[in-house]
DNA sequence: CCGACTTTTCTTGAAATCCC
DNA sequence: GGGATTTCAAGAAAAGTCGG
């Protein structure tokens, strides 16, 4: 039986901690397991490559996240030369929206899901290119001129399907 | 099905960090 | 400095997997 709110007001501070501390230490645990499903959902398609059919744990996932980080560092690196800001933002287009469909994947209605997946899809020039940025910086990705942005889009296979793998 | 083994979850004390 | 909060680590229990 749940202790009433009522007993909980009659708790000393520290008994009060002392309830409180294993709900906290869950929460931690919740965290903790949520951002490795998160890097799981995300790393999808490597897993798939590299061990199919086989039972991931999470040191498996937190290990592939590693290998796969330290591999497109050194892609990265390799492509050398500055980013164009029409390709910095295509790849942060091509982000949010590998990030939206696997939300929506997960929890959307069907019906939503359907009209907001076309919605993307269609060239970004119409759907996500910001014609100006509002003053406020963004973490974002810069955003670049919405004529750059659909011929990158027209290069690009566009809805969540941008792996850099 | 059962037992051995592995993985995950929970609990808890201690250490570290934060904030007044 | 000291209390409150957060994080870490270890051990126990529960749940899952697998071979015989």
């Amino acid at each position: 039986m749940a202790p009433s709110t009522v007993a909980v007001e009659l708790l000393s501070p520290k008994e009060k901690n002392r309830l409180r501390k294993p709900v906290v230490e869950k929460m931690r645990r919740d965290r903790i397991n949520s951002s490795i499903e998160q890097l799981k959902l995300l790393l999808e398609q490597e897993f798939a490559r590299h061990q199919p059919n086989s039972k991931l744990e999470k040191a498996d996932i937190l290990e592939m996240a590693v290998s796969y980080l330290k591999h497109s560092k050194a892609f990265a690196a390799a492509a050398a030369g500055p980013k164009s800001l029409h390709q910095d933002y295509s790849e942060g287009y091509s982000w949010c929206l590998q990030e939206a469909v696997q939300f929506l994947t997960l929890h959307a209605a069907s019906d939503t899901q359907m009209k907001l997946l076309y919605h993307f899809q269609r060239p970004p020039a119409a759907t996500a290119a910001p014609a100006k940025e509002p003053k406020a910086p963004s973490p974002a990705p810069a955003p670049a001129p919405a004529k750059a942005a659909t011929a990158a889009a027209a290069r690009q296979p566009v809805c969540g399907l941008w792996r850099p793998w």
